[in-house]
DNA sequence: TTGTAGGCGTTATCAT
DNA sequence: ATGATAACGCCTACAA
């Protein structure tokens, strides 16, 4: 490839003037200008990013690294459009790394965006726990941000949508139109997500006097699949309950089919909600009530504080984003309305 | 941070040592090497991944640039995991750029993993056309691969799934099974994927002597929602269907729950196709028919395409991977059975 | 087995 | 307005 060296050479002039022109610092007359100009467009002259930011001590990047847990749901795409498009109307760029399927993984892809010399990390984690990036963000000079987790230490350093308020706030609707018997399918319990999801549920039912019954709390997998393994274990169960929370939407999805196959009807038996809003869900009959949880205005705040930073500011106050409840034909009045 | 300068000091060497135990080029005695390793712990020394990469005149790096409509489909999640997966397992890292959504934003993003010196990349495209990649190609050193597109000269950097035999093959078996009148929702006429499944369409009509007829033809954007537009079209012009099929399961899910909507069933009156398979689709009442897009296979050999080439090999013949038609509950015999 | 020195492609500080 | 030249952090002959 040539380099700017063959630049110069073929322009005439030495380096140093065809590293003004492009970087625009310092002064370089009109005409060298259009003769350097004139020599990159003969020789395709790229510039070598490794070179200028070895040299610079900046790469102008900023990375990402996702659990690829993440990429199934919604809020991927719109999570990734707008850090991207953000990124770049601050004149820098992202670069993504995947976190995979283990802490290991997750640990990996932040060193090599480390080692590689981004100039701020955002991580959004799936299985590194709170402690451990707390550790990550004290031993490291570059901003570091953390999305959906809410950490001890560096509470000004995540960014996070409080899971047990919202599905406290959405269980408590559920008992306000009538509801008492209210079964839950969790997702993974050695999720954050999933646990907190399930304590705003049990903590809902205590606010109200309800007792928590065990035999209405089913464990699941985010999955459809698993969804309808939680309605089928419930009626076995024979706990009855006229209102039925899934950890998501793919679960709720998954237990409507199966009441459906089941004989219950759905709203008029029992009400389902979900969470988290998937594209599709809403388009099952019935729509599918859920709990949406603010990925863009996350993202956003996360990218913020990461330009402030690297601009040198300082963060101290926190930040989370309520989830919005979203109701549609899903939910009815219950038997105690 | 700590340079390879600081790490030499500390253990009483030379960098030129200190290099050689990282990289395990040349002899280094046990002892020095311990010395070395114990600097490097102590002083927290972290390889500067630009430095190597500019001396070595090789990143070890595979660049993906995916444009971000992709990210609704199911299919992203499996193909970034795999490429990551795989890159690794060849010693290299995968580093991910977002296409978004403009030709000149996909362009501006593969210039942009070429200019951070990548070894190679691949190209998951939206609106860059053949012609310009099969061009993109030509002018670069680097090894280049095309995920689901079919480049006219450079037949060999593709890997594609044929899309209009995929629905050829779809819209055949729906005839087979005896329907005539079957719609067709399109999806957006400016994507080549749109076009060939809407040509795989009407070349099986004609293969079976059956009219291409306009007013079953709608055109849709890929949502649930001009899914659902979709029926309404088709209904308020009054030519009737046995069978629908959608350019993708979102659109079908919206067609399904409209057509519920005015009463008519799926798939008693009316059997429903889509292409994609994801995730949640089949869990709609019923079970949507789909045909399935193996991408996991396609990123396996472009990765393995791409890594043979650094290697120094050549590619002369193409590959192109057939779609798999999935048969649920949606489908069944037409009135001509 | 280890050290010296030159080079990778830039930027940036001096002079001129 | 332009040209040397010294970094940037690492690798790699070539010497010793």
């Amino acid at each position: 490839m040539a380099t700017m060296l063959d630049v110069a050479k073929r322009a005439g002039v030495s380096k140093a003037t065809v590293s003004r022109v492009l970087t625009g610092n310092g002064y370089v007359s009109q005409e060298t200008k259009d003769r350097v100009f004139q020599a990159i467009e003969e020789s395709g002259y790229r510039p070598n990013l490794l070179a200028r930011s070895l040299a610079t001590k900046s790469t102008q990047t900023i990375g990402l690294v996702v659990t690829n847990t993440l990429y199934h749901g919604v809020y991927f795409s719109e999570l990734l459009f707008h850090a991207a498009r953000m990124t770049e109307d601050k004149g820098r760029r992202l670069i993504l790394a995947d976190g995979k399927h283990s802490a290991e993984e997750e640990r990996e892809a932040i060193q090599y965006l480390l080692d590689l010399r981004c100039d701020a990390i955002i991580i959004y984690p799936r299985f590194l726990s709170v402690d451990e990036m707390d550790e990550i963000i004290q031993s490291h000079s570059q901003p570091i941000m953390v999305i959906n987790r809410r950490l001890r230490r560096h509470s000004s350093h995540c960014v996070w949508s409080d899971q047990k308020a919202s599905s406290f706030h959405a269980v408590s609707e559920l008992i306000a139109r009538g509801h008492r018997d209210i079964a839950f399918i969790t997702g993974s319990l050695d999720s954050p997500t999933g646990i907190e999801r399930l304590a705003g549920y049990k903590a809902a039912l205590s606010e109200n006097n309800i007792a928590v019954r065990d035999a209405l709390i089913v464990e699941g997998k985010w999955t459809p699949v698993t969804g309808a393994a939680g309605v089928e274990t419930l009626l076995a169960r024979k706990a009855g309950f006229t209102a039925l929370v899934a950890s998501n939407d793919d679960m709720a999805t998954g237990a409507i089919k199966q009441l459906h196959q089941r004989g219950i009807r759905v709203p008029e038996q029992v009400s389902v909600l979900g969470f988290d809003d998937t594209a599709l869900a809403p388009y099952l009959i019935p729509s599918l009530s859920s709990v949406k949880i603010p990925v863009t205005e996350m993202i956003k705040e996360t990218i913020s504080r990461l330009i402030f930073m690297l601009d040198g500011g300082e963060f101290t106050c926190q930040q989370h984003f309520p989830g919005e409840l979203i109701v549609r034909d899903s939910l009815t009045r219950g038997p105690h309305a």
